[in-house]
DNA sequence: CGGCTGACTCTGG
DNA sequence: TCCAGAGCCAGCC
């Protein structure tokens, strides 16, 4: 179904993607530029106004290629430890496990 | 309109 | 394996 082309700016497409990441998985920088057509700095730049208090974006899912976290660790990781993820002994993610595949088939567009 | 800032990723040495 | 440089987007003074 063709949803009209929302004017929505590059930051809210982000978030909009990020919201799409279900508790439990998370997502590298990279995936999200993939999806709104950016570069992966850009999607961190984006994270970084939200505010970490705003629980309206799961902004905590979204972590490095590493599986890693590139700043605020300890929150960051406290979070998704929260949500069932897991971290292997060098501080990364087991993506094979929670790396957030995609978005839903049903979210398309 | 110019300049500054910021949660990444890849490549080479 | 560790470190430095490049890439060059968007939003806010």
């Amino acid at each position: 179904m063709m949803n009209k082309p929302v004017d929505y700016s590059l930051y809210q497409r982000i978030y909009m993607v990020v919201r799409q990441i279900p508790s439990g998985k998370v997502a590298t920088y990279g995936d999200i530029a993939a999806i709104v057509g950016c570069e992966a700095r850009t999607v961190g730049y984006a994270l970084g106004e939200l505010d970490e208090r705003a629980d309206e974006t799961p902004w905590q899912r979204v972590i490095n290629k590493q599986g890693g976290i590139s700043t605020h660790g300890l929150l960051q990781r406290q979070l998704l430890e929260a949500e069932g993820v897991e971290f292997n002994q060098h501080d990364q993610v087991y993506m094979a496990r929670f790396h957030w595949t995609g978005p839903d088939p049903a979210w398309a567009t």
